[in-house]
DNA sequence: CCGCCAATTAGACAAGGTCCAAACTTTGTC
DNA sequence: GACAAAGTTTGGACCTTGTCTAATTGGCGG
């Protein structure tokens, strides 16, 4: 097992074969943009980072890659800010906090919240998942 | 006190005023539009049910009173979808239950859910609220 | 009736995201 | 290797939600 599997394209590929993804150079680079900072990243922020030195990638691949990730689970969707999705390389159970000014999303620890009493679900359908969002914003502002 | 305030234009007029809202035709249209049906509505919702019989209010105005409604905290916003923001009339505590498949939002009843442990919010920010959303979807689909 | 200010409006605009047909790349077969 | 089939990427058109602006309308006090 290695120390910090996704910090190499090898562990990279590894991972999307894992997930039953053909491991292409873009979608190596877009994987790699978010196993390796381990953030939650926007579309637009993807095709920045991936795009940064050299062109790699163009949009209709950014978005079909994450689109596809999503797909194979291999990452989650967050929805939070009207104005964008965020795309989430953990998809162990956990909740987020949103800064509502700054416009940034981050993690909070497993532990620090939880959900008592999971709701009735109607007939016919089941549930997905839970999503908690503390929306916060800086004191001053 | 009315049985039913907000099933009348001069309920909604009432409840305009009382959030310091000058309430003029096209507001009172819409803030009908929201706390008659009690549901939980886009703003495109909004403007199909406030212009169905006869045009009523632009674009426009349906988005500018929506913002306003929700500054003045008439309403509420509930960000789920990534395509369209969700506009609810009941401000009072409460969590959601989404269906991602029919893009429908129903409200939890309160105590069948609950957050145990508010998490520690870093220095420097203030929370605003907790939200939480339960994604379902139908058995077959 | 006049003047003022709040409110509304049409339409241009912006941003996130999808779609499509063409081109390119890889894979499989002979 | 040659070829076909399948899989992938691409630019750019397109769509939708939502904002902005400049012009117009409407209510109201005097
Ligand atoms: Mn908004
Ligand atoms: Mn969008
Ligand atoms: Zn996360
Ligand atoms: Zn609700």
């Amino acid at each position: 097992m290695d120390a910090a599997p996704f910090c190499t394209r090898q562990g990279i590929a590894e991972l999307l074969r894992h997930h039953e993804i053909n491991p292409t150079h873009q979608r190596i680079e877009i994987a790699f943009a978010l196993f390796s900072r381990r953030e939650h990243l926007s579309a637009d922020q993807v095709m920045g980072i991936v795009n940064a030195r050299v062109p790699e990638c163009s949009k209709a691949t950014v978005y079909n890659t994450l689109n596809l990730f999503r797909e194979k689970r291999m990452i989650r969707e967050v929805v939070v800010d009207p104005a964008k999705v965020f795309y989430d390389p953990n998809t162990s159970a956990h909740h987020h906090l949103y800064d509502v000014v700054r416009g940034t999303l981050v993690d909070i620890p497993p532990g620090d919240i939880e959900v008592t009493g999971m709701p009735s679900i109607p007939d016919g359908l089941e549930a997905e998942g839970v999503d908690i969002v503390v929306r916060v914003r800086p004191v001053d502002a």
